[in-house]
DNA sequence: GCGACAG
DNA sequence: ATCTTGTCGC
């Protein structure tokens, strides 16, 4: 299997990065009400990593909007290109999730991600970033609400409340399970906030998390799991090695 | 200056 | 993100 190396002109430093990112945040597009939910196909990235073996795993999964079943899935593995840095995450995972999705046999759709778009320091996180490279509609569902705030939505699935940074709405706090903790949903590229938080509860039938980021999770740590194992001392042996019985 | 901080 | 067993509940 081939690894995806660190691109040319990548940030070196969380300097170079933020300028990127200062370069790019105009270049999203905000004005777009994006697909509309239910229909062809919603694709879901992530990204696990082994930093002691310096490796990373990505995974797209595409699936069909109206079954939710899985229509394609492609994974790509690649060496670390930046460190974990609050606010320079897309650094990290952008490469190697790239990867994945130009390995995927169809189109994506619209695609979601872990992580933030518009909630964002600089109002560009993953979501946008990986927008703006790709030019495909993109939307950011995370598990926390990072340094935001918000109001505690109504106990009921469907209830959100505003993400603030500030007084300013980058986001919203959803409610997608009854009594459960919100995920954090902001706009990525050519989404609206409206249409990402439709996509979302249309993606959360069962369980808190998106099933495109739960299936993308899945299959990047499985990715993970084997590129981890041919990379070891040893190799595909030690796996299948038995320690004989001592005594 | 110190602490907090998506994954 | 990742390290990690059992356990409470639908």
């Amino acid at each position: 299997m081939t690894t995806v190396g660190v691109p040319a002109g990548w940030p070196a430093t969380e300097e170079e990065a933020r300028a990127v990112q200062d370069e790019l945040r105009g270049r999203v597009v905000l004005d777009e009400p994006g697909p509309p939910p239910g229909s062809g196909h919603v694709t879901g990235v992530d990204v696990a990593y082994d930093d002691a073996l310096d490796l990373v795993a990505a995974a797209a999964v595409v699936l069909d909007a109206a079954t939710l079943d899985v229509v394609a899935e492609a994974t790509a593995v690649g060496r670390v290109s930046f460190p974990y840095v609050p606010g320079l995450l897309a650094f990290r995972e952008i490469p190697t999730v790239v990867a994945a999705l130009e390995r995927l046999p169809c189109p994506p759709g619209l695609v979601v991600c872990d992580g933030y778009g518009l909630a964002h320091p600089r109002r560009f996180g993953l979501a946008g970033h990986l927008g703006v490279l790709t030019g495909l509609p993109v939307i950011g569902v995370a598990k926390n609400p990072f340094t935001f705030t918000y109001d505690e939505p109504g106990p009921a699935r469907g209830a959100s409340a505003p993400l603030l940074a500030g007084t300013e709405e980058v986001g919203r706090a959803l409610r997608t399970r009854d009594g459960v903790k919100p995920v954090f949903v902001s706009v990525g590229h050519r989404v609206s906030l409206d249409n990402a938080l439709a996509h979302t509860l249309a993606l959360t039938p069962r369980y808190r998390l998106p099933e495109t980021t739960r299936r993308a999770d899945a299959l990047c740590r499985r990715a993970l799991r084997q590129a981890a194992q041919r990379t070891a001392p040893g190799g595909a042996q030690e796996a299948t090695t038995r320690q004989a019985p001592t005594s």
